[in-house]
DNA sequence: CACGAGGCTGCACTCGTTTGCAGTACCTTT
DNA sequence: AAAGGTACTGCAAACGAGTGCAGCCTCGTG
């Protein structure tokens, strides 16, 4: 026979299904005897019994999952965020659902719909559009949901973010102690706002770290690629700038400074410095290794998870946001100016 | 007020909840009306009806849920995978539960138990332990499951594998191609699986290609890590043996060898050669960028849920078992030898 | 000793959907 | 015109657990 029910468990206890529902409900236990209640919760013991959250959330109303929307699993960015997600999840007795978007709206919105039908309790959204009307409409009908890696605009709805402004100070300042003065930022497009967001903390470090604060010293990637952060830098070289030290967008726009190193014979960290964003897997790896500003996914990825399940007990509560602070990860493509 | 109920739709459209349920239902939908059934499900799409599938689970004891059983989704092997599995479970109405074990066994267990709590309806198991007790008691039980990277020992399971013998066949062919005759292997531990079977087949490919076999140019590294394939390597150095190429057990090993070549001042790939094995992300990264043989991870998660899903809509069906071919990456780590 | 008050427990209904069975109406056939 | 079929449709009972309400028993009190 497969798993015992309810039922089967009172019965073998001598008592009502309903007795037995509130023995082993830790909330109503106080309303039954207590030695009864310990007899039914041995004999449910003892047949293994597992409380089917199919009912359960039938008549509760609740589905003990929530709503994971993320573009693709594929990108290392997420897996240490969705660890994270699931390891505040788990002990709550939640579970998460994933689901990837790929960026594209259409699919973005059959998935969620998906999950809504699914009657997940909440939705933790980690995709990057910036206007988002969908998200609005959800809202208003009063999903909770909690977004993940970017300040949402307009809409009321808590968020985790890392401290991208703090994480490039961190980057400035480790530069400017080794020695860098004149120091250049191959930016991430500016039409995101993590783009946008660390271009302008690079001019502010550099200013109040007091270095020359060259407006031509910056050049800006069309993607967050490699392709278009090794242009990006070539841009810079091919103008003539002159700079002992790059701090790129992200990780990818640093790899892209790589092979512009290695095509043009410029050897680093002796003649030029980097330092990437992300802390992306096997940066270590490289040749020089990357020194970098790592985000802490998982904590990010548990915070959200944290906020989400506030926000799913107390929907009234006053929605709040989290910013992370950021390290830096010092390896061998830092050093003092040759 | 919230989503309607399949009684809201009936009533809207002047029938009963039951004749509802089977216009909406295309299995059931002939024995209604067409007339009625088109109605219905006009009404359906006016209200924005969706099913509950928790209601239908609990009636039906389908959950259309799946359980993903992987040691760490933080390990970028699984991420394709996953994916993979989520790009067929999802046209088929089913979601997927993912739960990370850590290689822990207890929380393996303790996680299995929570998915089967949950009903999946079946299991997509990807860790790695040889002998599998628990997996043994499960398939008594008639747990539908597939397994991946991982031929069942024992158990009569179906299972989705990478043919790493031909994939090491590849990597020889290349290097006798590209004239090397006395090549090295870095094996991966003998007490995996994997770790034995592609040893095996390093011999095997050296012998029907009649090139040199010496079985003091195999060297085996005690882990599948950076450290053991270095200190496997340096066995061979050590030993005074002579040699043009390697074929690492992984890339991780074959990263490992990396480390000696720059300790030692070998130059990679004119001087060594060397192929790992599993492609993982970023290797076209690293000086030289590594020559492999690469696993189609996504398409092995794909093999494993349409597995499943036949499995789970026709149980009886005799087990079958997948062996997907691998393919070679030709990079910068292989040339003719100096 | 009688009565009221708790403390427990059981009854029965509910959640939203599916499905066997019974019924109705209409059509065909003899 | 009656009998039998067919094509629908409705009724009601599930699935497994949660919960308001009523009833029972027991105990304490006057």
């Amino acid at each position: 026979m497969s798993t015992p029910t309810l039922r089967d468990v009172a019965e073998a206890a001598g008592v009502h299904a309903a007795t037995a529902s509130r023995a082993l409900n830790p909330a109503t236990r106080g309303l039954v005897n207590a030695k009864t209640a310990r007899r039914v919760m041995k004999v449910a013991e003892q047949l293994g019994y597992r409380p089917n959250p199919i009912a359960r959330g039938l008549k509760t109303a609740k589905s003990g999952t929530i709503g994971l929307v993320i573009p693709d699993l594929t990108n290392p960015l997420f897996p240490p965020i969705v660890r994270g997600i699931e390891d505040i999840l788990e002990p709550a007795g939640y579970s998460g659902l994933i689901v990837n978007t790929d960026n594209d709206p259409h699919r973005e919105q059959s998935q969620i719909e998906r999950l809504r039908s699914r009657q997940v309790e909440g939705l933790i959204v980690a995709t990057a559009r910036v206007h988002h009307p969908l998200l609005e409409r959800l809202h208003d009908e009063g999903v909770v949901m909690v977004m993940v890696n970017r300040r949402p605009e307009g809409v009321d709805v808590p968020s985790i973010t890392p401290d991208d402004a703090a994480g490039i100070e961190l980057a400035v300042r480790h530069l400017a102690d080794l020695g860098h003065t004149r120091i250049a930022h191959v930016a991430g497009p500016q039409s995101t706002s993590t783009g946008v967001t660390r271009a302008r903390a690079f001019r502010a470090a550099i200013r109040t770290l007091g270095l020359e604060d060259d407006p031509r010293l910056t050049a800006t990637a069309a993607y967050w690629s490699e392709d278009a952060g090794a242009d990006g830098l070539r841009v810079l070289l091919d103008d003539g700038q002159e700079f002992t030290a790059i701090v790129a967008g992200n990780d990818l726009i640093a790899l892209g400074c790589y092979d512009v190193f290695h095509e043009r014979g410029i050897t680093c960290p002796d003649e030029l410095s980097v330092v990437g964003f992300n802390d992306m897997p096997f940066l270590d790896k490289l040749r020089p290794p990357l020194t970098t500003v790592a985000i802490p996914h998982q904590q990010i990825g548990a915070e959200a998870a944290r906020l989400l399940l506030d926000a799913i007990a107390d929907p009234a509560r006053a929605t709040r946001s989290v910013s992370l602070p950021l390290s830096l990860v010092v390896r061998g493509s830092t050093a003092r100016p040759g």
